[in-house]
DNA sequence: CGGATCTCAGCTCAACTGACATTT
DNA sequence: CAAATGTCAGTTGAGCTGAGATCC
């Protein structure tokens, strides 16, 4: 009957686009994504506030728009992150006394040391993502990801 | 000021997450899917109708409820499918004689023919993500990715 | 009756769009 | 005035939940 024999169905897997790469980047990419967020969330912070973060630490200070671009964020998301960021006292929106439209925003100490404890959470979920390479084969995985990423990046893509 | 320097702040890339795998697969996996869209738009087909067609070619006919456990897609979303695919000829969806509760869903030949061209698509998508990558390369890397995603669906994962 | 099947309506969440007031 | 900035309300789309009707 077609519907009877494989017993587990539910890993079945022998689908064709299951051996692509796009569908296994793809599931690759939940997987990290959910990691992630389970490594965040046990210091009660979200993605796009690490990123927020990460991008004042290594970028410096910014006005948000240019936070925006630098982390790829988009404004009207950034407003509610900023939000959450500054209530925790993580970060600083000062107005710009050279530009009034725009705020300065600036990483304060207590953003660089929970920052800290985030790129420990964010090591452990690369590491659980990628639990069945020897370290060498990470290596070359990453260099391999980086290129093709680079490739399309540098074309107009369209 | 801190805002005026790099000149190119849309492609900055200075963060340090910018450098993780799951950064970089994250962002392969958009590429990956946006390219896949536009392929299968070209043929105009969506991703989860591309989905059925081959988990029809290489399972057999099936209940929706096992095409759902095969393909991957949620009962509720396959509705939607199967009747746009049903539409169009690609399917035919029987009632099971031996089962009332069931339908038979069977990939037709226009649906057949169909998925030749999809999988023609679908291989010039996965040409174009790795577009960077040497041949031998892009076999280094589908064996890397399916390890990683190999070791992640064996473990229980939580 | 418990459990599977199909269907539909609606929810979640990241990403994006549009509109607005203000300032340059 | 055109353009940039910050804010808010609302939309999209994939994935998922919940409920109901039917049948085993």
């Amino acid at each position: 009957m077609a519907d009877d024999m494989p017993a587990n169905e539910q890993t079945w897997g022998g689908e064709r686009f299951r051996r692509t790469p796009s569908w296994m980047i793809g599931q690759l990419s939940v997987h990290g994504y959910r990691l992630l967020t389970e490594q965040f969330a046990a210091e009660g912070t979200k993605p796009y506030e690490y990123r927020v973060l990460a991008s004042l630490a290594d970028g410096g200070p910014a006005s948000q728009a240019t936070l925006g671009r630098r982390s790829g964020i988009h404004l009207s998301d950034l407003v509610a992150t900023l939000n959450t960021l500054a209530d925790r006292g993580h970060i600083r929106r000062d107005p710009d006394p050279a530009d009034r439209r725009r705020n300065i925003i600036t990483l304060t100490d207590d953003g660089f040391d929970h920052l800290a404890r985030l790129d420990i959470r964010l090591a452990a979920a690369q590491d659980a993502l990628l639990a069945a390479l020897a370290p060498t084969d990470r290596i070359t995985l990453t260099d391999l990801l980086k290129r093709a990423l680079d490739g399309l990046n540098a074309r107009p893509g369209r």
